[in-house]
DNA sequence: AATGAATGAGAGTTCATTCAT
DNA sequence: GATGAATGAACTCTCATTCAT
């Protein structure tokens, strides 16, 4: 997007001016995020933001896109680890929940995207849901999870760690000087795996099949 | 909030701006509804706004008050018909989602309360959550549904219903002169319910009840 | 053009703009002519400027305008109490001329008009040879001028008012602080009027009538 | 003016700027004529052009100088091939408006040097005066014009000669992609030689001296 | 000789808010 | 109660110019 550098100068100024926008975002907002605040974050003039970026827009479409990229890796990622389908899925879940600890920018960004750039958010849902709906049709073929639509669900699934992962790190923002949102208590995070669990899980065989 | 009007005339007119502001801010967003805008939609002069709220941030608090008690009061009320807690819950899921189609206002005016109003954003989760939570109480003890942190659970529910109904809604907006957003589709919903109730379903006795 | 006031308090205010902007455009030209410079100039805020002009070519546009009036008028009133067509034609010469010395900015201003506001360059130029046009023919009719194509020589016309004003006002202006351009000297004024008066005469009879 | 090259290459380059500089300000008018766009048009590098101008205003007064040079140029050269004076001042004529017809560059660039740079300005109508007194002069001696302030009658000359010109150039230019500018219709041009020969005209003896 | 990344003063413009009417 | 003229801080963005490479 925007203005590719031609030297490495140039892309490290850059890089250094996405990285300073999505701290200041996530810190005030989009509409209060001025060019100013952002270059002085990054440590370099106002008129260098004009040489990569187009406008606000243009670098809010790209820390999202940053974002979106690193969180589904962080997801990917944890997830290739697992046992099972199943481990997959929490595990998957843990990573999201951790990242979104760890990259507040996450939640405060994208719930602004939808004015700001509807393209933006409608991308950044779409791709996450993308990632589930292959985990969840691999796991129903192996018979792991029941037959199910699992375009519904795998929203149903994002709505879920979407509302938890925000309570737990805006409410713990709001606290001055919290400091880094702890990560979300295991007894909280089971719960809501069996929820999901059992939400997804193969009919029990008619009556035990036994004797 | 705000100055309260002295006569029958004043109440018009602020009724007029809280209804207005609705409007422009499900519209173009927070940061760009403009006072004026706002004062032309209602009606009145400019200066009138003044009058009874102290400011932008106080109009929008009121909109997002108003919103949330309506949509609260259409889940009591559908939830009311109700023969047992699981069709309770079913009605009360309906009709937020017939709600929030007839008012997008509420996602688009919500989703912009994080950094204009944090105390708006979380009164409005808050409550809607406090009403499952009460429901959901009720259903355990009655034993229709199993043991659970009911907290956690009705947090998971929330981020369900948000993000099929965002889904939904905020997709259709996009789509040029889509006219009103259509309600969810039913197998989407009964697709969604499914998930739900299992997920929350008391466990089955141990051998089926045998002998 | 751009706002109308509504208030009397408001049309006094829009006017002292355009008075100002007249003084600023002439003084330093269009494009270092800031919005700023105008308003502290005409003594009001600087977002008053938007509350009547949509821009700086807004209100060039209503200067030119303004200016192009008043030179007319000044020349239409100096023909006015001239005995004859020959005498009109020196009379509006005479009051072109001392309103340009009194005007500078009407040089200066429209030079400038042609990137600025191309229309705002032909409505001024169309508009003062209109009024020649109108007045060459009627001395063609009464027999006073030769048959000619007027149009071509009301341009030509303008052309020599303009550049000998111009040479005159513009040079005067460069010595700094040359006060208000002296008007044009007597014996260049007349040596200018033989030319005209000679490029338009009639035939002289084909052999002086003779006896 | 400003740096001289030192190798042909930089002969090369400086040339291919002040070609670019003279399109650029030709087509979007001095202040919008970016040193970007001028170095973009030339094919160089931003900086290469502070190699050989010391800033935009620099550059500007060479195009002057050059395209002054240049029109003063082609109209010595026609008027060379004239049998008389009176020859002279029409092929000299005709050569301003050829040449006006094909660089338009010439009126939009001199128009907007009053506020860019007096002293171009004034050096380009000087320069070209300069040639009308110097004919005129001669014309005067050798009886073909009647006595007269020639200096007077230059200037009127060259008003003439701008006014019909810029009336036909711009108002060309204006219409959409009009391509280059026509030549000025034969009619016009002899209408308006007409009207300066008269003008110029010597004395016609009071009754052929009879007797 | 040539380049383009970097800069910041200054431009045009918006808008929440005040206040005299 | 109602109005809208007035304000100026703060914004986004441009561009002539410098300088290290």
């Amino acid at each position: 997007m925007s203005t590719t550098p031609r030297t490495a100068r140039g892309t490290r100024t850059r890089a250094r001016l996405v990285e300073a926008a999505e701290q200041v975002f996530a810190s005030v907002g989009y509409h209060d995020a001025s060019i100013v605040k952002i270059t002085e974050q990054a440590g370099v003039g106002l008129g260098t933001f004009y040489l990569y970026f187009d406008g606000k827009q243009a670098i809010f479409d790209e820390v999202v896109e940053d974002l979106n990229r690193r969180v589904r890796q962080a997801m990917t990622e944890a997830a290739k680890a697992a046992a099972n389908r199943i481990e997959a899925e929490r595990e998957g879940f843990r990573a999201f929940f951790r990242f979104t600890a760890e990259h507040p920018a996450l939640y405060r960004i994208i719930r602004q995207a939808e004015f700001v750039s509807p393209g933006a958010l409608r991308m950044h849902y779409t791709r996450i849901v993308h990632g589930y709906v292959e985990g969840l049709k691999a796991a129903r073929d192996a018979g792991e999870i029941r037959p199910m639509d699992v375009d519904t669900v795998a929203w149903a699934l994002m709505g879920i760690g979407e509302m938890l992962g925000m309570r737990w790190v805006l409410w713990h923002a709001d606290r001055e000087g919290g400091g880094p949102a702890p990560e979300i208590p295991e007894a909280e995070f089971e719960e809501m795996m069996r929820f999901i669990e059992r939400g997804m899980a193969p009919e029990a065989p008619a009556d035990g099949g036994g004797a």
